[in-house]
DNA sequence: GTTAGCACTCGTTTTATCCGAGTGCTAAAT
DNA sequence: ATTTAGCACTCGGATAAAACGAGTGCTAAC
């Protein structure tokens, strides 16, 4: 459907656009080495381009910029591995490199690491820790009328949740749950803990445990899930330094949705294994409109458990940032699986 | 020094331009309802006020906006106290009505309204949890290498480390040594952990464990005051509809010195109690040059342990953040009073 | 099929002009 | 001795016209 040439000439015109964020003229793509072709050829192509909607005029005797549909096919069709610089290179090494005791922070770094690299935002979900399994529960009364429970699981995550305590309660018996539910709830996945406290658990505690009634809800509300979506940013402030984001109404939009954790959440959790690319309005929410999205997710065990993604203008350095972040993925992956196979 | 008059007039310009980020002309002050005076009055007063600094042209023919100096002048001399109104009190009252069981979440919220209800930045500091006392701690191991070490005190707050476990620890000693601190550690503050490590454990530890020196520094690293200083951001964005921030740049600079968090910490941590007002260029960093902060201390038990603040333009409704920040102090505190108080 | 030549388009930049809010000064009024 | 009215003057901003130039589309020659 489209000549070598036409092709070819798409191509210039991206990376030429990516580049300098400036309606591109058939002139400039003339005195690129890989081309040969005269100006006059060019426009040609370019006409032709525009007709089948890869390139569009910003007003009608200007350069031509890429359509989103442009994009879409240079993603699928034209792009190349990118060869990460000496740089760059030690510096993803040097992330994967040190001693790294905790998942949350291995995260992090790997969003440092990821805006630094592009000079765009990025965006890391997770890990959610729900296949992580029950080490330890611990719940530590604080004054009359609360207590903490502590839950420690075998990746070495540690969640809390403060509880009211009921007052029926006995002295002994908060360390007799204790006893219980450690008993009887170690090895059990995050996720299916609720449910395991009642088919393990519940009449245990009627045999034991004088107000059962509350005494469950109570052990209830202590393990209950925490909603909490963990989504750590980089490099928000580098997208003010693209040119696309010079308005500020569109800056404030864009950062105002990031700010929407659960949209962000809804938006990039981690479903099905792989990277995904989104570029302008394929996102459907509207101040995404001028932005692509590439993420992948990272797994635990094969399982996916958190997303890593980029945000910039859709006028991105794909290949570039299609490399990192694959990298990336694959690198935060073995790390977890590191962390988590010192378990066993 | 400067005459009743004079006062009225600057006053009236502070808060005309306040309001609408304008350089106020003689003829609109003249038209206030509690002004009597001719425009030609007004102007010969300006002039003056501007001889003296209080007020500043941004050309020779325009209207005049109040300097750095007469907002110091305004803070110190000319506010009254603010009323809320009927929304914002209720919108407060809330804050603290709910039965909040977590510090952190108390501390949150109050970034959220601080922000929501000036359409400013907010940022909170802490709490910063180095009084309170250790009520029990926790290793549990995660494989063979790590073990995490789970710190819970008297005021519920919880905090967790993953330390690398020493290969020559005998299998029953962790626990040995777990029991040997929560006897000999509990009630000792957060901040003495490290110091009553040696004077209170050391000896114990040498008695019953084998590899003592080992033991020793593995559970000094389980203790580190976690460095992790806490600071929630609110309506960052809010920034953005400020006609000051129009310009790019200058919000760029604004939100990366916001991501240091070091350098935020350091300005606002918790020293003396009370409320601190930095105007324009009393902010020493440059990025601050057209911001004004107010800050005030939170405490627990009479001890500040942490701070609330506005970041906001020199052109800032001082007058309601003032009276905001200081009510939302003393709520915070009597909040976090309660959650101690329960101990007892 | 490709390219040179050329008229044409249209956003950007520059220059000129006008407008008006606001000032400072002087002289009259209180 | 203040306060005020009157008035010439300043200067940024808005508006319009003109010059500029990068880039196009089309035609005719290669």
């Amino acid at each position: 459907m489209l000549t070598d040439r036409q092709l070819l000439i798409l191509q210039s015109i991206i990376e030429d656009y990516i580049q300098s964020a400036e309606p591109v003229g058939s002139r400039s793509i003339s005195k690129k080495n890989s081309i040969t072709f005269s100006p006059a050829t060019i426009r040609n192509d370019m006409a032709d381009l525009e007709e089948l909607g890869f390139l569009e005029k910003t007003h009608s005797s200007s350069g031509r910029i890429p359509s989103q549909k442009a994009y879409r096919l240079y993603v699928d069709r034209l792009l190349l591995p990118y060869r990460f610089s000496e740089p760059e290179m030690n510096n993803i090494q040097s992330l994967f490199a040190g001693k790294i005791l905790e998942a949350e922070e291995a995260v992090k770094e790997t969003a440092g690491i990821l805006s630094e690299l592009t000079s765009y935002a990025s965006i890391v979900l997770g890990p959610e820790m729900f296949e992580s399994r029950l080490r330890q529960i611990q719940i530590v009364p604080i004054g009359k009328e609360a207590a903490v429970a502590v839950i420690v699981t075998d990746t070495g995550y540690v969640e809390n949740h403060t509880v009211a305590l009921p007052p029926t309660l006995e002295a002994g018996e908060l360390e007799q749950i204790t006893n219980i539910l450690n008993e009887r709830l170690r090895g059990i996945p995050l996720y299916q803990l609720q449910r395991a406290l009642f088919s393990e658990v519940r009449d245990v505690l009627k045999r034991y445990v004088f107000n059962y009634e509350a005494a469950l809800s109570f052990t209830e509300e202590a393990l209950r899930k925490s909603r909490h979506e963990k989504i750590f940013y980089g490099g928000k402030t580098n997208l003010l330094n693209q040119p696309e984001f010079k308005d500020v109404d569109r800056v404030r939009a864009l950062l105002e949705l990031m700010e929407e954790e659960h949209l962000i959440h809804e938006l990039l959790k981690p479903t099905i294994n792989g990277m995904t690319i989104r570029i302008g309005q394929e996102n459907t929410n509207e101040a995404f409109e001028h932005c692509s999205i590439i993420s992948a997710t990272y797994s635990l065990a094969g399982k996916p458990v958190g997303t890593i993604g980029i945000v910039g203008p859709t006028r991105m350095e794909y290949q570039k940032v299609i490399s990192l972040v694959n990298h990336l993925s694959y690198g935060l992956s073995n790390v977890l699986d590191d962390l988590y196979r010192r378990d066993s």
